[in-house]
DNA sequence: TTTTTTGCACTGACTGGTCAGTGCAAAAAC
DNA sequence: GTTTTTGCACTGACCAGTCAGTGCAAAAAA
């Protein structure tokens, strides 16, 4: 029997739940955590039944983790996005460094929530979601490595430099100083924020302007 | 036998006890967060009755924040330390500054469930020891914001800086670094860390070597 | 056309289990 | 003699997950 559906196969309504439920959940989970945020409350969040949650999803923790898939795709395709189209402007490597430090500004901007509740949980372990957790991560911090390998190939920073540790250390001082511009400076701006960071990597990392 | 007593007054048995609880809580909060982590775990972990708990701490959550602020007492502790002894060798604000990082890793390579737990919560907010951390935080990050203000004030560095943000994106880039190192490469050395972010520094924050 | 059936999306009361915190008497340590 | 710890039974609130049932619109049958 033929019922009515999306193209892509899933229905719309069922689809719009599912978000007004991605969108409940990473507040709370981000204010509170995942342990301490209740089933009930985030379906009252979301104006819907609780039951709708586990129609909508095998458990609490596979909501979670298909938030976190979805939410890493964003800022992934965001990333390499900033860093595609510096490189269609003609500029260098450290350049599309710079982009995606501002690429990633933005995100968190719009997207606080997701931040916290991606820093909090990152370096959790024992947790059943740890391995999606683990691939997400990943998927993030290589785009920052290929962008630092083109740039040491092409002769723009030194072969000295650590790829890895280098990749996770500059994720990590724009998330952390992005995380403290919103919980503890918000009148500050976007351009403010991002110079203070561009400022701090002179030289070696991000050129003179 | 020996009969001491502590200098700072309490029964040296008692201290036992919570040192104890902290030791157990401090791993099983970092690992699990603390909504997941129960009572009857810690106290097991720690070989102690659960009455026990109750005897030394109020609640679950006055231990974890006592556990809080004895955790950051020994951080700043060892930052300011390391920018004191800089100051009498004759060192320059930057080079406390990169004695601070290092500083910062050995503490982090120590304590490594501290830490975890640490960046867990601090972002977090509707939580009853918001309030804790946020006056925790600030000890931290003042010892690196000072460093930061003599430097300016010695001409050391340019009076552009946004000494809060830089400090606070310093602190990040540390302390991400470091969680990364202990989660993803852990049989690198601290050196090898180290020297990956002071060469991440160099131009303008940490001077050439 | 009108009636009946089908399947999807959702509902909310209910259940079985979990856990923070209590109370207390006896033991151990000091 | 006092402080601290133990062991353990108990309570009551809270919560993840379940399930029988509802509303609705499209499809099939009449």
């Amino acid at each position: 029997m033929e019922r009515s559906s999306t193209p892509s196969g899933g229905s719309t309504r069922r689809e719009a739940t599912r978000q007004k439920l991605y969108e409940a959940a990473v507040t709370l989970i981000a204010e509170q955590g995942f342990s301490a945020t209740t089933v009930d409350e985030i379906a009252e969040r979301a104006g819907v039944a609780k039951g709708t949650v586990y129609y909508n999803f095998a458990s609490k923790s596979v909501l979670f983790e298909e938030l976190l898939r979805h939410g890493v795709e964003l800022l992934t395709a965001s990333l390499r996005e900033a860093a595609e189209r510096t490189d269609r402007d003609g500029g260098t490597k450290v350049d599309a460094l710079d982009a995606m430090i501002r690429a990633g500004l933005v995100f968190i901007s719009r997207y606080p929530a997701f931040t916290q509740l991606y820093v909090a949980e990152l370096w959790r372990t024992n947790r059943t979601w740890q391995s999606t957790l683990m691939v997400v991560r990943q998927q993030a911090v290589a785009v920052v490595e290929g962008v630092l390998r083109e740039a040491v190939a092409g002769g723009e920073l030194s072969d000295e430099i650590d790829i890895p540790l280098t990749a996770a250390a500059l994720v990590g001082m724009v998330l952390v100083a992005a995380l403290d511009w919103q919980s503890f400076q918000p009148e500050r701006s976007l351009d403010d924020v991002h110079s203070a960071l561009s400022r701090l990597l002179q030289g070696r990392v991000s050129g003179n302007r």
